[in-house]
DNA sequence: ATAATATTGATAGTAATACTATTACTTTTG
DNA sequence: CAAAAGTAATAGTATTACTATCAATATTAT
């Protein structure tokens, strides 16, 4: 995957952000280290003043990147979702057998993700805590359904529809495709918060993953 | 349900208020609008100085009952779990047929939920809005580990288990029956919220509600 | 090589937030 | 009716979330 990852570059919206932190050096140290400071102090504490002390650079610097905090945090759940719809795509073509193919889209969703170094400025790993953590503050806010309409959720719009899409093949009769895939997708990751966090209210530890709670769900639901 | 309600008060950790406010006109004045105040606004732009507008009082005669906007809201959802798990209890006791309370259970943590007046102070419709947009709030943030064990989130924790429990009596071999609960009380609240602002993912609709997707849902996985 | 242009850094400033502290006024209660 | 409790008003602080300006430094174009 190295290789092949390190050739494409992953597309957002570009209304995200003021100039796209992919074309300068500055650019990449702000995605970098956003995520990493993120991870650390938690989106709430986060300030681009904090961000430009880390990296060494001017809150006014990063400003000119992004508008505010919020949207650096949409670009980076929309990187995060690109990058999945990517290993999703490239890793359940051309498997023949409808359920196995689910079933490869259902891991590659809830899985646990470990850093791929396929993109120097990226931690995989790092980017997957703060989406479980974080993602749910880019949706629940009074501004989700204009940015809604400005289409910051296409990505993660566009892997849901993809795994319903499998779903509709493995067993067309089934009445909730839609449904069933997001309740996966997002509560994936309410599953690995539960386990870093609620641990009394999942079956989900270090031996058990939510893989295998929604794998043996997805089953079966749709046996015929 | 009325006459019985408004006998019973709502228990909630008292670590959560400076000063209760179900003893007094301003506290319960405090609640009531509250809730009205982070229906209207969101809980990112609500502020204590806003709601002391609204009420005709002091932001710092607020202060004296919460410490911070924080606590409040999950103030608020202790409220709501409490008042679910009231309802639970008091409709599933009695019923002998094991899947048919589970399934009774089921509809009450994912249902619509209406006003129904028996608490004057608690608009429990609107409440039901503000947990659908609000409630991963009070869990998404780094103090999380520190209120877990405050137990600020027992009773959250506990319409957990109460299901859980129902699961086990339907079929006892299914083995993953916390992780299934907790999507199912999660997974309620997000697909409402898709419902409301991300219709293309989700079944749920003003004809088709989450109850039904997870009535099916719980039947077909315990069927054994 | 140098002039033009773009990028970044430093500083200052504003309005709002999230409080704390003090004091005075008003209600409740013993 | 006096003491205590509760509430309102005001002021003040540190931090946040920006915007604006200007100087310094890179980059690129000729």
């Amino acid at each position: 995957m190295i290789d092949l990852l390190s050739n494409i570059k992953i597309q957002v919206n570009p209304k995200l952000y003021v100039k796209d932190p992919e074309t300068s050096a500055l650019g990449k140290k702000i995605i970098q280290n956003s995520i990493l400071l993120i991870d650390e102090i938690g989106f709430e504490e986060f300030t681009f003043k904090k961000l430009g002390e880390k990296i060494s650079s001017n809150e006014s610097s990063i400003y000119r990147y992004f508008e505010n905090k919020h949207k650096l945090l949409v670009y980076l759940s929309s990187w995060y979702w690109a990058w999945i719809e990517y290993r999703l795509v490239f890793s359940t073509t051309n498997i023949e057998n409808k359920l196995e193919k689910l079933k490869k889209a259902i891991t590659i969703v809830t899985e646990n993700i470990e850093d791929d170094y396929s993109t120097a400025h990226v931690n995989e790993a790092v980017l997957n805590k703060i989406i479980i953590e974080e993602f749910t503050k880019t949706l629940h806010n009074k501004h989700v359904d204009k940015e809604n309409k400005e289409g910051f959720f296409l990505i993660y719009k566009q892997v849901n529809y993809r795994i319903e899409k499998m779903i509709e093949e493995v067993n067309p009769e089934y009445p909730f495709a839609k449904s069933l895939v997001s309740s996966i997708i997002e509560g994936s990751l309410h599953q690995h918060f539960l386990k870093n966090h609620l641990k009394t209210i999942t079956n989900c530890n270090s031996e058990i993953n939510p893989t295998s709670f929604y794998l043996h769900l997805v089953e079966n639901l749709l046996k015929k």
